[in-house]
DNA sequence: AAATTTTGCTGGCATATGCCCCTAAACCGT
DNA sequence: ACGGTTTAGGGGCATATGCCAGCAAAATTT
C-alpha cells in the first residue's frame, strides 16, 4: 500500500494516523488532541487574539474561530473584548481550561514519549524539524516563488 | 511561533500549510488535493473496494464513505455492487473523473516539484520515509505496545 | 440448516478546516 | 477631520475526518 508520489498525501496519511493515536491517548480527558493544541497554546501566551492565535497554529482565522465553538461552549476558554483594539478578542483559559489542560498534558505525554519511543528520539528530532521548517512563513514564501 | 513539544500538533501544522499550497495549485482543476488523491489512488487500483481504498489512504471507512459524495455528485467516480460480494461497493473512475484527474496531474506535477525544490529533493525523501513509516500499520502496532 | 459472529457500508452527529462575504474598528495619506 | 484602505472577527457554506449505531450479507460455528 501507499503508493502515490504525493507529498501532500504522505503527510495526510500519517497525520490521520497520529491523530488516531493522540486522540485516543487523550480520550478519557474529554479533549481531542487537536483542542488540546489550542488549550496548551493560549496557555502558553497567557492570552492572546485570535488572529495572532491562529498564526500560531498555522490555521485559517475563520477555521480557528469554529473549533473555539465548542471549547467555549464547555466553558474552557474565557473570551473578552482587547481594551487596546475594539476590533480584536482576547482569549484565555478559565479555571476549568486550566484544570483539564493539567490532565490532559500528562496523558499527552504518555503519547508524545511513546512517539519518540517508536519512531526514534533521533528521527523523531529530525522530523520535528522538518515539520516547522514547512510550516513556517519562509517555506510558504519560498514555495511561491518557484 | 511554533512552541508546543507536541509532535502532532507540528505535523499538523505541517499538514495544514501544504494543505494550502496544493489546494491553491489544483485551484483550476476543480479539485481539493484530498480529492486529487483520491481519485489518483482509485486509478492506480482501477476499481477496489471502500474498505481497501480507507485503507490505502490510511483514513475511517466512514470519513472516506463520507468524501466520495461529492465525487460521485459530480459525476467523477461511479460506484457498482461487488459481484462477489453482496455486502461491498466498488469505485472506478468515470470518463469525466479520468479528464479530470488527467488535468489535475499536470497542477499536482508542479506543486510537487516545488515542494521538492524548496525542502531540498533529499529532505524530502528522507521526510517521505518516516511519513510512510509512521502511516503503517506497523508503525500503530509498535506504538500501542508501549 | 439455524444461530452467531464478522464484515462492508450508510446515516447521523460532532469536530476540523478553509473560502468568501460582511461589518466594525483602526490606520493613513491628504 | 475625512475618506480610502487594511485588519479583526463573525456567519454561511462546503469539504475533511472520525465515532457510533444500525442494516444486510457473508462467514463461521454448532
Amino acid at each position: 500500500m501507499i503508493a502515490t508520489a504525493c507529498s501532500n498525501a504522505a503527510i495526510r496519511r500519517a497525520t490521520r494516523q497520529m491523530g488516531q493515536l493522540y486522540d485516543a491517548a487523550l480520550r478519557d480527558s474529554g479533549l481531542r488532541a487537536t483542542q488540546y493544541t489550542i488549550l496548551a497554546t493560549i496557555e502558553r501566551y497567557g492570552s492572546l487574539g485570535l488572529g495572532a492565535l491562529a498564526a500560531d497554529l498555522v490555521m485559517d482565522r475563520s477555521a480557528l474561530s469554529h473549533s473555539l465553538g465548542p471549547l467555549i461552549a464547555q466553558n474552557l476558554l474565557r473570551t473578552m473584548a482587547d481594551p487596546a483594539d475594539g476590533r480584536g478578542r482576547r482569549v484565555t483559559l478559565s479555571a476549568k481550561g486550566t484544570r483539564t489542560l493539567e490532565k490532559a498534558r500528562e496523558l499527552w505525554a504518555v503519547a508524545e514519549q511513546k512517539f519518540g519511543a517508536t519512531l526514534g528520539l533521533a528521527a523523531a528530532a529530525e522530523l520535528r524539524r522538518q515539520l516547522d521548517h514547512i510550516a513556517s512563513l519562509d517555506f510558504a514564501q519560498e514555495f511561491a516563488k518557484r
